[in-house]
DNA sequence: GTCGTTGAGTAACACCGTTACGTTAGCGCT
DNA sequence: AGCGCTAACGTAACGGTGTTACTCAACGAC
C-alpha cells in the first residue's frame, strides 16, 4: 500500500521529514492547483509515511499549508527585489515591483488564494510570521516607495505610507479578482496590468 | 432528536422546505460568520429535517452556499442603488457607491469571502448566475460611471470600461485585504475610505 | 378505495482531520 | 556488551463531513 519507501530518518534527523512533508505539500498544490486535495492523508501517502506522522512535525493542517505558502512568498519577495534592482528610475522601480508582484500572483492562483483569501485560525506565532510573511514583500513596496519620495516624485499631500496602502490595495485587488472571477471578460492581462499600473501611478506620482 | 417541529410540506409546497434551508444557512452564516459551521448536517438539524432531504432542493452544498451569498448581493445591489439615488453629482455618486462597497464587505465579511475568495466548480447555469450576480452591483458602477462621462467629467484618455475596473480592483483589494489580514495595523476604517476613495477618484476624475 | 407521485427519512459509503497509544530503532551510558 | 531512554514512526479509532441508494409515508386524482 505503501507506494514509496521510506528508510526511517536517523537519530538527530527527525526534520529532514519536516522538508519532505513541506516538498510533497507544495508540489500537491502546485500540481492540483486545489486546497482540498492537499491533504494530511495525501500528503503523507504521497511522503510514504502515514497521517499521523505528519503531526509530529506541523501542529496541524493550518500549520502545515501555511508554511508552504509562506514559503512560496519568501520567492515572491526574492522575485520583487530582482525585478526591482532593474530599474533606475525609482517610479519605474514601483511599477516594475507591482507588475512582478501581479504575475507572481496570477502565475500561483491557489497559493495567494489561500494567503490572502483563506481565513486563519492563527495561534500567536503564527501571528508573528504571518505579518512578517506579506510584511517581507509589504515592506519591500514600501522601501521602494520611499526611494520614490526621497527623490521627490511623489504627489504633494501623499505619503509613503499612503500611497503604498493605496498600491498594496489596486494590485491586490487586480490580482485576487481575476483569480476569484476568472469567467469574466477581463482585458488582456498585459493590457491590464498595463493600464492599472498608469492608473494607480498617475494618482500617486509625478 | 429533532429540535425543531416540522409538518411535512402539502402536495405542491415542495419550495417551502428550500426556502426555510436557505433562511437557516444564511442565519448560520451570519451568527457564526464561519463557512465550516455552515455544514449540510447543522441546516438540516436547524430546519428540522434529515440532512439528505437537503439535496431534494439544491444539488450540492456549493449550491446552496452559493444561493445563500447571491442573495446577500443581491441586498448588496439594491442598497447601492439607494446610496446612489442620495447624490446629484455624478461623481460623488461614483464614490458613495464605492464607500456602500466597502462598508457592505467589511459588514458582511464572510459572505464577501466566501464569494470572492471561496473557489467554486461552477455548473454551467451558476455561472450563468454568478456573472448576473456580481455583475448586478458591477453594472451599476458601470452605469454610474457612464453618467459620471456623460457628464464630462472622466480624465481624457480614459474610457467608462477602464475606469469602473480600476474602481472595482481598488475598492475590492481594499475590502479583501482588510477582512483577510484583520491584523495588519490599518488606518481608521474612515479615514482609510476617504483616503482611497479620492486617490482613485482623482486619477479617474476631473 | 386504490395507486402513483411527491416529500422526506434510514442507512451507509468514502473521506476528512485528529488523537491515544503501541512499536521500533539507535544513541549514550555503565 | 548490554541496558535503557527516547526520538521516529505506525496502528487503530473517533467524530465529523458531503453524498447517495434505497425506503417509507402521506396526499391527491381516479
Amino acid at each position: 500500500m505503501r507506494p514509496v519507501a521510506r528508510t526511517r530518518s536517523p537519530r538527530g534527523q527527525g526534520e529532514a521529514l519536516r522538508a519532505e512533508i513541506l516538498d510533497a505539500a507544495e508540489a500537491l498544490l502546485v500540481e492540483t492547483q486545489s486546497e482540498e486535495a492537499v491533504s494530511i492523508r495525501a500528503v503523507a501517502h504521497r511522503v510514504g509515511v502515514t497521517p499521523p506522522s505528519i503531526y509530529r512535525h506541523f501542529e496541524d493542517k493550518a500549520s502545515l499549508m501555511f508554511a508552504v505558502c509562506h514559503r512560496q512568498f519568501e520567492r515572491l519577495d526574492v522575485q520583487l527585489r530582482t525585478h526591482l534592482a532593474a530599474e533606475r528610475d525609482p517610479v519605474e522601480a514601483v511599477m516594475a515591483c507591482g507588475r512582478a508582484y501581479i504575475r507572481f500572483g496570477l502565475e500561483h492562483p491557489e497559493t495567494y488564494r489561500i494567503m490572502f483569501m483563506g481565513h486563519w485560525e492563527l495561534t500567536p506565532e503564527q501571528y508573528r510570521d504571518e505579518l512578517h510573511s506579506h510584511s517581507g514583500a509589504f515592506v519591500t513596496l514600501v522601501e521602494t516607495v520611499r526611494a520614490a519620495a526621497d527623490a521627490g516624485r511623489l504627489r504633494p499631500g501623499v505619503d509613503v505610507m499612503t500611497a503604498s496602502l493605496s498600491l498594496w490595495a489596486h494590485v491586490h485587488g487586480l490580482v485576487s479578482l481575476r483569480i476569484a472571477k476568472p469567467s469574466f471578460p477581463w482585458p488582456d492581462l498585459d493590457e491590464h496590468i498595463d493600464l492599472e499600473t498608469r492608473t494607480i501611478g498617475a494618482a500617486l506620482f509625478t
